[in-house]
DNA sequence: AGGCTTGTGCCACTCAGTGGCACATTGACG
DNA sequence: CGTCAATGTGCCACTGAGTGGCACAAGCCT
């Protein structure tokens, strides 16, 4: 129905796959129809004919199962992150998904590329059928309903602290390099969100491979907004 | 009791002043003895002598509360943004609040250093009985109450959209210009956040020059962490 | 004093989220 | 093949946040 059902699964954990692509499925069809807190989670749990105790055994909040497709996303990342190139110079794969195998260069990458690199190639990553549908609806919703745009930051927060325990793994870092990665981290987290608005708000064409090429343009655009100068209006 | 009961003021604006920070002082005191979750609304009303009724009229949520501290700052820097001095070069007006009248130079001031003497003027605001404990209060309460923090980074959120109108009626900013502005508060917030992270978790010495020092620090860094480099582990 | 405005208390209600228990399905093992 | 343990699910009752409505009282104006 939505994305691919990985076969020979130990059936059960098919069932459970299944029963969560419906509870995404059919909570965004029915947020899209009648807006967030237009839709009770009694009504959802009918529709999807689950109980609501059920539901609260896959999504932790009735805002955490519309920003499934978001947290997808944020998943693939951190496991690049955590399994993919580490620190090797890598001046950008062109192609796809950054495939070079964990270098040990005494002088690394810069940060931001390689997080950059992670990111896009998570993005590569997610099933073709329907994920960009569910994130342009996710997003939708989110930016009409507060609660899940908090919900989203806090998840983006989250992810960041996974990321960072990530990196004191792979990498050398002393104090202020902890500093500087936390903060990096946040710049990409802040560049992505500017990508996806952008890519949602405009009226067609949205591909995947355009909201990498969004994300890469906001991302270079980092170094000048740090060097930015306040010009006074006429 | 917290802040200075501004005289004379109609009387009717005194009560409802007292009030809200009756309700501030009693939810920090109560949230601090028995956690965020440990107390109900009903309890706390109790507590603080009125109806539930009467409480959401002054905080749109029980968290609402907890992060008024927080709340009066972002204000205060939004003030400050508006009114303040615009974008003169003003290569940092050494002492205290930046007093520098708007100039109308070609070449603007470095937009972060702009935002981040805003924020330091508002930090510099803050009434200087009881608001540091109160932040304090409410920032160990947020790092242990999940539902708090999401509130938090979706209020900040909002102050820098905010933030971005007060930009485009007092600077020209064309397309680029304006993804930069977003970007640079992004980052002016990322790194208060580390800021009072760091101020929060030092021992003693919470003092608003403090966490003001700190701020500047870790707003120096954000060039460094625009060009780090990551180095792979030994 | 009069009336007008504005903040407050009380009450009943909806709905998100939780805990407990009984039942059904799955998978493993004798 | 029958049985048992594990695990997922349904049902039910309950807490607690947040809202709407209405009547009352305290401040303000003339």
């Amino acid at each position: 129905m939505t994305a691919e059902i990985p076969p020979a699964l130990p059936l059960r954990e098919r069932k459970k796959l299944r029963t969560r692509q419906t509870l995404v499925a059919t909570a965004l069809e029915l947020f899209g129809a009648h807006g967030f807190d237009g839709v009770t989670l009694d009504g959802l749990c009918e529709a999807a004919e689950v109980s609501k105790r059920t539901f609260f055994r896959y999504f932790a909040s009735k805002e955490d199962v519309a920003m499934a497709p978001t947290q997808d996303l944020w998943a693939a990342f951190l496991d690049l992150l955590e399994t993919g190139p580490a620190a090797g110079p890598a001046p950008r794969p062109a192609g796809g998904q950054p495939g070079g195998r964990p270098g040990a260069q005494p002088e690394g990458r810069p940060l931001l590329g390689l997080f950059e690199d992670c990111l896009a190639g998570a993005i590569g990553r997610m099933p073709a059928g329907g994920w960009t549908g569910r994130v342009l609806a996710s997003r939708r919703l989110a930016a009409r309903t507060p609660s899940m745009d908090a919900h989203g930051l806090a998840f983006c927060d989250r992810t960041i602290r996974a990321a960072l325990v990530v990196l004191d793994h792979r990498l050398a870092l002393d104090g202020p390099g902890r500093l500087r990665a936390r903060l990096a981290l946040d710049m990409l987290v802040s560049a992505f969100r500017q990508a996806l608005d952008a890519w949602v708000a405009q009226p067609s064409g949205h591909t995947p491979e355009d909201l990498t090429r969004r994300l890469r343009a906001v991302m270079a655009e980092l170094p000048h907004a740090v060097a930015a100068k306040a010009e006074p209006r006429a």
